[in-house]
DNA sequence: ACAAGACATCGATGGTTGTCAATGTCTTGC
DNA sequence: GCAAGACATTGACAACCATCGATGTCTTGT
């Protein structure tokens, strides 16, 4: 054990100063990777995207199958992990299942866009 | 209950109106689905938040392996994806190889949640 | 030249994920 | 009640990913 503590000095074999902010934490690291993760496929911000371009913010299974090109329960699949993540809420009206955006859901993973 | 042969009649056989705004290009769509992949991950997201802590916005490997709680070799692999993502540069000075972030590579990021 | 150290790369492995076909569960119209 | 349709769920499979130990590469001090 060296008898290091009295130097404000530089340590030579020292490649650089340790962190001096306070970097994320584990667990907030946890679970903004998780929404990042909901985010993270083409598929599901096309979904996102497509939700958000009807003019009532709302869109069933229907129209959405046909543009993005997928089958239909791989489509239900990524709608389902939307959900999960918090960015989509489902309402089922008859036989038509409509996905609205969750207003201000984006706004935990644009904050810390925001602050890094 | 509003009477329905005043409006623009819609077909009852239809759910809804299809997308009326135009909706993410599906290459758009890809391209920010990789960067967002590239963040997905706690420990990723921790490494940058620990270079951006410091106060020079550099680190070097040594001074992440430790507090990351990961072994050596995972940190390496887990800052070549946010290199090959354009998140972060690398520079290597004697033995040691010093991470920085790349100034204005999260804004295409965060510009999708400012639109959206 | 040699040893030590910092970091990258490789190979393997267990876990996760995107996709589809098949099937199940509702709801509605007949 | 039955058939049709909209959507969800299941099962399976291939691809991908995070992680680690072992090893390689390069630099520096002796």
């Amino acid at each position: 054990m060296p008898t290091l503590e009295q130097l404000p000095i530089m340590d030579v074999t020292a490649c650089c100063s340790p962190l001096t902010g306070n970097s994320l934490d584990a667990r907030v690291a946890h679970d903004l990777a998780r929404a990042l993760k909901a985010l993270s496929d083409p598929a599901r911000l096309r979904l996102i995207s497509m939700v958000a371009a009807h003019d009532d913010k709302e869109a069933c299974v229907c129209d959405l199958v046909e543009p993005l090109g997928l089958s239909q329960p791989t489509v239900s699949h990524h709608l389902k992990v939307l959900v999960d993540a918090g960015f989509l809420t489902r309402e089922k009206r008859g036989v038509w299942a409509y996905y609205s955006l969750v207003p201000g859901a984006l706004d935990s993973v644009s904050d810390f866009f925001a602050t890094v």
